[in-house]
DNA sequence: AAAAGTAGTGCAACTCATTTGCAAAGTTTA
DNA sequence: TAAACTTTGCAAATGAGTTGCACTACTTTT
């Protein structure tokens, strides 16, 4: 599937930015923040990096993490995400190069709640330091 | 334990702003952010207790939680804690009132990293509705 | 094809939590 | 007590995220 493909997979038009956009997603071996894919383009707007990224998020397309950076960051889903609780996944965030990893291959495990406490969803972040920075 | 043997357990030095934002933690059920203890206080300036509240994390009293609310929430760590992997829980994000609680009777599981990552902590947060917004 | 409507973009400005600089007040140490 | 250090309060800076608005580009209708 290409990229524009994958635009039309959730219903997102798919203009010049937004192909840039995912395209530096897709390239990306790690989460990226709002101000890292403004820093890819010479002449990008901010604004529209962002809106870009708030749709491809409501269309499930990405999803986003608070890593405690200061920044949040976005990774692209799986294909056939559809960010419900069997979609959940842990991430690894750097210490020291602050790049934020998805452990897409390991899912939450089911964790008791209080009594009538309803789970949605979970931003779940491992700190520490990662294998390149050792 | 009172509130000034706690401080000075941690090698704080008991100041009287010190003490009320400690009495504060202890007092809620939920975790705290910088702008509700300061809301607590008539004449209490933020960036005062911003520094309080780095004193404590930094000397172990509390833990900081990132809820992914745009504040960071702080809350008492249990008399023993070193804030190592073991102390580490989940805690709880309610999206209609906002309050963070800490389930603390639940540690987390061991999650396998890449190789040559090395855990220091975590930020685990589930989001959903609590019992009371039900 | 022209007009009207809708969606996307770029710029500037704003919000708001967090953080810092600095001087005054308080505490400890020599 | 004087000097050195710590804590506090105020003001201002930082920086990520967000919004308003005008302009452009695309779509749909006539």
């Amino acid at each position: 599937m290409n990229l524009e493909e994958k635009l039309h997979d959730r219903n997102i038009k798919p203009t010049a930015m937004r192909l840039l956009v995912l395209e530096a997603l897709e390239n990306a071996p790690m989460a990226m923040s709002l101000n890292d894919i403004e820093l890819m383009f010479e002449k990008a707007d901010k604004s529209t990096i962002y809106r870009t990224l708030k749709t491809f998020e409501k269309n499930k397309l990405i999803h986003s993490i608070e890593d405690g950076s200061g920044q949040v960051k976005y990774a692209l889903c799986p294909e056939s995400c559809e960010c419900e609780l069997n979609d959940l996944h842990y991430h690894f965030h750097c210490k020291k190069c602050k790049s934020t990893y998805c452990l897409s291959s390991q899912h939450i495990p089911k964790i008791e709640l209080p009594i009538n406490f309803e789970l949605e969803e979970a931003n779940m972040v491992l700190n520490g330091i990662c294998a390149s920075c050792r």
